[in-house]
DNA sequence: CGGGGCGTTGACTGAGATCAATTATGGTGG
DNA sequence: CCACCATAATTGATCTCAGTCAACGCCCCG
């Protein structure tokens, strides 16, 4: 397969870091085939030596970690447009599973091409490291929040994080995107018991501030929510709308004082 | 100044991404001047737009946030051989703050120079971004104990994980090795009281796996310990011992089936 | 000798886990 | 179309871990 499948990355990509006309064509061509999954599968395995790193076409996808007592700590939400195991090619050995929410589609670049571009597109290499720096600072955030925020303000902003998230790569619509996500698995990402995300989701609705209906959540009151979950989109890095790209393909990249 | 500070790094990223002659002599190169700070004040702070990268030489920092309530969340500790803002040069805007738990010593490597030799040698970027994907799986780890794990895991997991950490870069003898971190900066990192930190060190040392005095952690126990953390080390992603070495500056790197 | 930071301990309180049902919801086959 | 089943959501009652408040001891340092 070529890069039809791919636009949603290039989407990506090029608002984390503007990549010249043959890097975004050479980026096209690096996924070698599509596999498709069925909902609540696992993709990769805590274990697994892959062999191709995973672009997420389609679907929604969850990473995490399953502990010795039966416990399970889900540590990111993916969605179209997301490498979610770019890091599977630097570490070799997976330390976590990824499952599938939603029945997926998925186009693989194998590490060896991952490998040949990287070295020799630096502009490509730094725009994908940058993903997966991004990804670190989201590791960061729900550490924070689960660590120091109360059960409301955590589900407030994962709520406002993943509508940005959904938002960058186009599938929201006014306030209101897909949530197949279940109140176990927000538990499971918050910290929290499924019985306590159902009583905190009562208390978001009570204020107005959400509704959460036939898969699909609906954002009632932005600002509220933002300030519900202590939400500062700092920490995601997008680039903000009024600044200019820097020139496709340029040599160098600096910061605006 | 050149290389001889740099000792640390060099044995850690050697350690995780075995480097030829000349990438090593470059990274000597690297670092243009060294600074030294008290104990207890910011090196880098959340908004900031560093224009160096901080290579820790001696000395204990850690990476936080601040909440606007005046909670704190603590999201890792770093020690010597750490570039522990690499991410700085790529992401521009520091979503968090360093600080140093003990006076210590870092040195800069400017971001021109850190873009210049990721350009060059693709080698040594993917080293640095090698340790900056293991940041981000400690970040995993850490999520995983905070959100699943009881406070009596947690502690001993942070024990577990620190002493290796130290034990990478020689600071460790037997199982003994500096702890300058207050009960109340172990709470903020796992998301506790100082005081339920207090009880539960104290579990710990009635357990006889640890003694905490003068600042120095000894291990009485590491087989218990690691037990009652749930600790495996696999997220540290350390080479196993007994791994050869990729030959030093081959073109190719292929995961052991 | 006095004060500030850190550690320790006790008593009280509360957010959230656990246990136990009950009620949607959606997909299946008859 | 409906009975059936599994999964998910909801609600109530109870319990417990850990946070908060308060006090005190220790030790270092000026």
């Amino acid at each position: 397969m070529s890069g039809t499948h791919s636009n949603t990355l290039i989407r990506k990509l090029h608002a984390l870091f503007p990549l010249s006309a043959e890097e975004v064509a050479v980026l096209e061509h690096a996924c070698s085939r599509m596999r498709e999954f069925a909902g609540d599968v696992d993709i990769v395995t805590e274990g697994d030596r892959p062999s191709d790193c995973n672009l997420l076409l389609q679907g929604i996808t969850c990473r995490y970690k399953l502990l010795p007592d039966g416990k399970r700590q889900i540590m990111s939400f993916h969605c179209a447009g997301d490498i979610f195991d770019a890091q599977s090619f630097i570490l070799e050995v997976m330390d976590h599973s990824i499952g599938t929410l939603t029945p997926c589609k998925v186009a693989l670049i194998p590490h060896r091409t991952m490998l040949d571009i990287t070295e020799r597109y630096p502009h490509i290499a730094r725009a994908v490291w940058k993903d997966t720096l991004i990804d670190a600072a989201i590791f960061r955030e729900w550490m924070t929040s689960i660590g120091r925020r109360s059960s409301y303000q955590r589900i407030a902003h994962l709520f406002c994080e993943l509508y940005l998230k959904m938002k960058t790569v186009g599938l929201t619509e006014d306030h209101i995107f897909p949530w197949p996500i279940t109140q176990t698995e927000i538990g499971d990402a918050l910290g929290m018991s499924n019985i306590h995300v159902n009583r905190t989701l009562k208390e978001l609705r009570g204020e107005g501030l959400i509704v959460l209906k036939d898969r699909r959540l609906i954002i009632k009151d932005w600002e509220g929510l933002k300030e519900a979950g202590q939400f500062d989109p700092a920490y995601l890095h997008l680039r903000p709308a009024d600044e200019p790209a820097r020139a496709a393909g340029g040599g160098e990249r600096i910061a605006p004082q």
